[in-house]
RNA sequence: GCCUUUGUAGCUCAAUGGUAGAGCACACCCUUGAAACGGGUGGGACGGCGGUUCGAUUCCUCCCAAAGGCA
């Protein structure tokens, strides 16, 4: 019998947790989280981990991270690093292929649950350039360089890669830079792309998207962030400006806490963060489908068909159960 | 009632006697070690009726609306 791997994707606020635990409650299975902001330690209430009150990360094996426990399913892939820290996809995908595996090799059957399309695609399809590490000191030499400059010297690097930018791109400073990255590390190393690691080609993937109308998710989306005040989120990122962590940490670029400077520094109400904040959720929905649609191997469900619990679970059900 | 100022995109503001730009918002799209990040493209406006002028968003009259001041 091949490995299986479940994969529940979509945008924000359909309910792909609470999928996943009832999943999992049937067929021993183990859920690992691919969301970019729930790595970090801390953020609870803004990330939504919604985590059962006094549960702890467990720890038994650092090289797994933890697990937290939500009726009775373990889930992963929360809580890696510090909010202080930086963290990247290359970082996610070396615990998240080792967590998978490990509960693989447990007999126990693993759940990737997220909104974040690139990690999810990292796991499965690979990276091929995920181990060109960061250069600090080269971004640092680039930074400031206009977009034509950086074009320019990338084409000089690699003028394949720089050929197969499009419009947008060419434009984007970040990704020029990090291409220029890439383009010096492989001169220096001379080529040593190495074997990138795959999920896609040792296990039996299955993909499903929860989705749902725009109205359903908006409106939805409203209600959570004023759900998120009421759990304490304002004590929480004062919390964590407490622990040490600045407006400056990349952890708190994350939605929903970059907003509350201008509330806790500046004269902006608590309304005007609210609104904000569920407009950036808004938007982010609407990235995350655009990213999402483009790969057909996704199987959509509308969680707002009275069908679809039971149409999920059966699919779910015949695709686990062939060999 | 009188005087002054103002009226340009959903919002905040530019410029101009030859039919208008920006930022934010919105829509659509892109994304391979920051991805809840970063980036591209697009639609959308001169308060109203007249007048002067070859031509008015720009100058003038009146009307309407807003803000401030004087009574």
């Amino acid at each position: 019998m091949t490995k299986k791997l479940l994969v529940i994707c979509g945008p924000t606020s359909t309910g792909k947790t609470s999928l996943a635990i009832k999943i999992a409650k049937k067929l021993n299975g183990e859920i690992v989280s691919a969301d970019s902001r729930q790595v970090y330690k801390i953020m609870n209430i803004g990330t939504g981990k919604d985590l059962p009150v006094n549960s702890k990360l467990i720890i038994n094996n650092s090289k797994l991270g933890g697990y937290y426990e939500a009726e009775g399913i373990k889930i992963w892939g929360y809580d890696l690093v510090d909010p202080k820290g930086e963290f990247s996809v290359a970082q996610y995908l070396k615990i998240a292929h080792r967590i998978i595996d490990d509960i693989s090799k447990r007999g126990a059957f693993p759940i990737l649950v997220g909104g974040t399309g690139l990690y999810i695609r990292g796991v499965i399809d690979g990276i091929d350039t995920a181990d060109v590490p960061k250069n600090n000191k080269l971004r640092k030499n680039l930074e400031g360089k206009s977009v034509n400059e950086l074009y320019e010297k990338l084409s000089q690097l690699d003028s394949l890669k720089a050929g197969s930018f499009n419009s947008s791109d060419k434009k984007n400073p970040r990704r020029l830079v990090r291409a220029i990255e890439i383009a010096q590390y492989q001169l220096t190393k001379k080529f040593v792309t190495s074997a990138r690691h795959t999920i896609g080609n040792n296990f039996d993937v299955l993909r499903i998207g929860l989705t749902a109308p725009k109205e359903f998710i908006d409106r939805r989306i409203v209600k959570r962030v004023i759900d998120r005040l009421d759990k304490g989120i304002k004590t929480e990122v004062e919390n964590l400006l407490k622990s040490g962590v600045t407006w400056e940490n990349q952890a708190m670029m994350a939605m929903g806490y970059g907003l509350w400077r201008d509330y806790f520094e500046g004269d902006v109400t608590e309304d005007q963060i609210l609104a904000e904040w569920a407009r950036d959720e808004v938007r982010y929905a609407k990235r995350q489908m655009v990213w999402f649609k483009k790969d057909r191997r996704i199987t959509w469900f509308d969680i707002t068909d009275p069908e679809f619990l039971i149409n999920v679970e059966s699919l779910v059900k015949k695709w686990y159960n062939q060999a």
